[in-house]
Formats: structure tokens, C-alpha cells, sequence
DNA sequence: TCAGGGCGGGTAATCGATTACCCAAAGCGT
DNA sequence: ACGCTTTGGGTAATCGATTACCCGCCCTGA
């Protein structure tokens, strides 16, 4: 009694405070607390955990993490987050890391390549687990960190440097290929595409497997990119560029929703009776309610979430990462 | 060097292999980076810099964070990130506590007490230098942090508990005033209110603002409430009531942009000729794409962000936290 | 010449949890 | 009855950065 530093110190309760008042060491309540089996009595243990339960204590995380090495912590790598799709994807991490007491720490890079490497470096200090990157982009320090052997995991979109990295996220070129059999399926005769940069993975995958199942309906001029970041502007610019030409496809696949979302009032503009069918890709909830015309491929959001999950707490199926199935969401449906 | 554990162990580098690198102490070194005066000639402070650069030496978070009691962190709770409005702030709050090396834990409540409470339990092992709510609700854990004098920061929601705990936001009832005076000089002459659940101070002072100024305009009948949290359903159940009454207001406030997207999507169906003149909260840069019919009130994001940096920095000035400006944005602007 | 003080820097304690290693007592087989 | 293995639990080192305290040197003023 009299040796502890205080009877009852300021803030939260250490492991000391909690060992002392039910009578073990630190090393006994330590291992029970982390549940280590055969060495505490029953009877110890009830009297450790009650203990524990009535202080609150909650082990300090920098303490326990200094010592183990590694903090319960991922770092996530977003691009930009006032896009509601890297929002939701970051609610969905969050969410299935949340039980397992395991916290994120988020950085929006703001698709600048500086922002990520910053961040990449920075977040080093923290020791996570893993760092997962949601659209990342190829950087030094990107290949330095993957070089060293840090836990990287890719959503969405691959790696830029390596295809092979641990991935989550869906089968692009499959989905491509979906969209273009149900274009076709409905009718359309001739389709188009308006797409983001080629760098990532995921756009280029998604035209890959458009272009394969589109065949004749899908004519080179009609594949219509932006270079530029943002989505908004490429959809926009798309649609000045069909209406000057005579006519455009009736039936449009754009590499996000984003870009569907600026094509389409573009185009409704120019012409509300002969609009196009148009999807695009993310899937947000709210798209029922501002573009009910807009038919998506729906991200899987809980299940790559889920998987985000199995891949940082190590289970061994998850070793690689995952390939989702993704949702077809027809407008109208 | 033969003392040393491993010439160049694996990890990052730590001090101590800076300070040896550098021929000084552990303790000089560390003054050193920290910028500690007048413990170190110019010499030792240029070599110190250079050995620790080279190294891309980065001090361990954990150890830093248990040797001063605090962590460069800041826990940020968000009652809903697929909410686009939550997402910039998030984003907002993270880009402007980035530069000063602070790091954002991210956690999203789904609108739930208990998450809010589990969260706010568990994040307190993180010694965060503050949390930041984002549309907190009342909890036990909230009153019982907020008692042992944590430092909480309240942004866009007030307490609910003490309405006098550091906020930082805009003043909501001047917003609402605004909103119905620009409805009255526009000539709408029957003013209408569809708000979500007034425990939230935002929601509670943009409908006494409202009222405040709507004056005759605004009957009681007109004011529409939803309990529920989906501000989705809610704008749909009042468009639904006021088709059930043969007429409705020919000027609308909405408390989100939310409510707003799902009332207009009902009302616009109905009576696509006469649409009352809707204006909402929150003034995403989508609007303009997705509802370019909506006028809005538009939070000043990137204040936003900055004013909660300065409560969290301790700028003397932002102590008590901050009132922003906010903007009104009129549809066809 | 000597006391005092500032400068430059080193030694070691410290933060709190985990865990390698040690130890006593009890059980057990022969 | 003796050696061996569990069982239950304690002691102290450890993780890495910070910082209180100490120390020697040189300069200055009396």
C-alpha cells in the first residue's frame, strides 16, 4: 500500500492498480487478462477479471504496443473522401475492425502523390498492422514500404506496381464484360464508353472487358477517357464531345458512377426524349434517390469489408486477399 | 559498437542508433530533434539533422506517446460516413490536423448509442490529444468522459448534455432565419419545414430559426417532423402527407439535403409543373449534378477543419471553439 | 585568484504492459 | 522415499523516447 505511488492516481487505471487490489503481480493479471491458459487458478482469475471490470481497465495501447512491436491500429489510405464511394468503403473497414478492437487511422491523400508518400511515411511510426491503400497510386515510397516487406493491402484497386500484391475488390474485366451483355441485351446497338485514367487497375479492367463482349457495337471512337482527376469533369466533357457529333451511342458504360452522374445531365439536356442507357459503377444507396435512370455495379461493400478484416487479423484464407462477386443494379429495378 | 544490440538491426532506425551514428547521447540527440535551444552547438544539431535524415529516422509513436501521456491522435466519431455530408467533414477535420504530424481514428457509430459508448470506452486507451464528435447523441460513457474533464470537441451537433461544451459549426438559427427570408424575397408565400429528430441541436435551432422569421407564412400543419434516422424516408413520408392534403408549401426548408433529395424526387413526380422551391442543408459540390433544382446551406468545410485544428493545437483563441460563417447557395447559381 | 554561472552534453529513471526466466509446492510413478 | 513433472505465480528485463539531474569547462567580475 504505502509503496504504490499513489492510493488512487489521476486518470484510467494501470495494470499495477488492478494487480494490487486483487492481490497478484502484474505478470498474473497481465496473463489473465490476455487470457493465457494453466497459469492462474479459477479462483484467481474471477478475482482478476472483477477487479479489472470494476476499474474499467483498459490495457494502455501505447504500453502494450511498444512492447509487442505493433499497434492494433491499420492505417487506410483513401484518395478522397467527399467521394461517397471511398467513404462508404472506409465505413465498411471500419466497421468489420471494430469488434476485434482494432482501430483506423484514416488519411485522405487528396489523389496527390506527395499527400500518400507523406502519409505513407508518416504512418510508419505508428506501427499498424496494415496499411490498407483504397485507389493508391505508384509512388517511391509506395514500392520502398512493399520493398521492406510491410503488410499492404490494395481495395478496389492494384497495386500500380505489383498485380500480384494482396488485392480485395471485384473481378473488373468480368464486370465490364456484364455490363456490355446487358446493354446488349437490352437492345442497344451501339455502345460507348467514358472512362478515368487508365492507371488504375480497376478503369482499365472494366474498358478491357467492356471492349471484349461489346465486339462490333462498340466502335473506337466511342471509348472516350479523361486523363484528369476528376470524375465530375470527364463525364461532362464526354457529353460536349458526343454532341458534337451527330449522334452518340444508346448505350453508355462509365467507369464510375461519378462520371455517369455528369454525362447524364449533360446529355439529358441536350436531348430528354433519346437518352442513353447509361451505368456506371460504385452502387451508392443514394443513387435511387438522385438518379433513379442510372443502372450500377454495386461494390460489395460489407463483404470487402469483411475481407479487409480477414486479411489483417491473418486468417490464412485470406493470405492473398479476395475476389468479391459484385451486383448488377438495373435502373428501375 | 560492440555493445550495440545489431549493427543495423532490421526496422526502422531507432534514436539510439541516430545518436551513435551522430558519436553524441540518446538524450542530446533527442533535444535535438525536438528543437530543444541551447543544448547543442550548431555543429552537433547539423549532424544530429543530417544522421537522422539519412536514416529517415522517424521517433517510435508508442514510446513518444508513453514517456508524455498523449498521443498524436485525434479520435473522430461519425454517426454515419456513407452520409456525404459527415465524409467531408471527416475529411476536412483529417487535412487540416495532417500537417501538424496528427493523426485521425476513425469510428463510425451508425447512429448508435451503444457503438458511441463502446467507442468512446475504447478509444480512451489511445490517449488521443482530443476526440471530436461529429453529431453526437446523449450516452452514459459521453456524460461520464465529458465529467472526468476529457477534451471533447462537438462539430455541426452541440452536446446534448451541456449545450456549452466546445463546438465548433455555424449558427444554425440564424441559418434558418436566413433560409426562410430568402423564401419570403423570392415571393413564396406558404412556407413549409420537413426536419429530422430535434434532439439534434442543429436540426432544433434551423426550425426556431425558421419559424422565427417565417412568421404567418408558416402554419403549424406545414412543419413536418420524422423521428427515424433516415433522413432518406423522412423527406419521402412528408412529400407523401402533403400529396394526401390537396395542396402543400410553395417553399420548402429541408434540415438536410438529404431530406431534400427524397422529397423533390416524390413531389417532382407529382406535380412536375409547380415544385415548391427546396432548400436544404449541408451544400455538397454533387448537388450541382444531382439536384441542381436544390438550394442549400452550405457548411464551410475547410473552416470547419481549420477551427477544430486550432481547439485541438490549443490556440488560445479557439478554446471555446468556433461560429463560423456558413453560405448560402441558391439553385441556378 | 576564486566564486559563480552559462554552455554543451551525458547518465539513468521513467512511462505501462508483456514475457522470459525462476521458483516453491504438490502430485506421481517406482 | 526419491526424483520428475505439473501447476500457479512472482521478479525483473524489455520495448524506445523523453527529461530530470548531474558534471566539467570556460568566461567573467570582484
Amino acid at each position: 500500500m504505502s509503496t504504490l505511488k499513489r492510493a488512487a492516481a489521476a486518470g484510467p487505471a494501470t495494470l499495477r492498480e488492478v494487480a494490487a487490489a486483487a492481490g497478484v503481480s502484474t505478470a498474473t493479471a497481465s496473463r489473465v487478462l490476455n487470457g493465457i491458459p494453466g497459469k492462474a487458478t479459477e479462483q484467481t482469475v474471477r478475482r482478476v477479471r472483477e477487479v479489472a471490470d470494476r476499474l474499467a481497465y483498459r490495457p494502455l495501447a501505447a504500453a502494450r504496443e511498444l512492447r509487442r512491436g505493433v499497434a492494433e491500429l491499420v492505417v487506410l489510405l483513401a484518395p478522397n473522401l467527399a467521394n461517397p464511394t471511398m467513404a462508404t468503403l472506409a465505413a465498411a473497414i471500419e466497421t468489420a475492425l471494430r469488434p476485434d478492437g482494432i482501430g483506423v487511422v484514416l488519411c485522405d491523400t487528396h489523389d496527390e502523390v506527395a499527400l500518400q508518400d507523406e502519409a505513407l511515411a508518416a504512418t510508419r511510426a505508428l506501427r499498424p498492422r496494415a496499411t490498407v491503400l483504397l485507389g493508391a497510386v505508384a509512388s517511391p515510397a509506395l514500392a520502398q514500404r512493399q520493398a521492406e516487406g510491410e503488410r499492404l493491402l490494395f481495395v478496389g484497386r492494384r497495386c500500380p506496381d505489383a498485380p500480384h500484391a494482396p488485392f480485395v475488390g471485384i473481378d473488373d474485366r468480368v464486370a465490364g464484360r456484364a455490363v456490355a451483355e446487358a446493354l446488349l441485351a437490352a437492345g442497344r446497338r451501339r455502345l460507348g464508353v467514358v472512362h478515368g485514367p487508365l492507371f488504375s487497375s480497376a478503369t482499365a479492367e472494366r474498358v478491357e472487358g467492356f471492349r471484349a463482349a461489346g465486339g462490333r457495337a462498340l466502335r473506337a471512337a466511342d471509348v472516350l477517357g479523361g486523363d484528369g482527376l476528376d470524375h465530375l469533369r470527364i463525364g461532362a466533357a464526354a457529353a460536349e464531345l458526343w454532341r458534337q457529333r451527330a449522334l452518340g451511342p444508346d448505350g453508355i458504360m462509365c467507369t464510375s458512377d461519378l462520371i455517369a452522374l455528369s454525362l447524364h445531365r449533360v446529355l439529358a439536356a441536350l436531348r430528354p426524349a433519346a437518352a442513353p442507357v447509361i451505368w456506371g459503377f460504385d452502387g451508392s444507396p443514394l443513387n435511387r434517390w438522385v438518379a433513379p435512370w442510372l443502372s450500377s455495379v454495386s461494390l460489395p461493400y460489407v463483404e470487402i469489408g469483411a475481407a479487409v478484416r480477414g486479411w489483417v487479423v491473418g486468417d490464412a484464407a485470406a493470405a492473398e486477399g479476395a475476389i468479391l462477386p459484385f451486383r448488377l443494379e438495373a435502373a428501375g429495378a
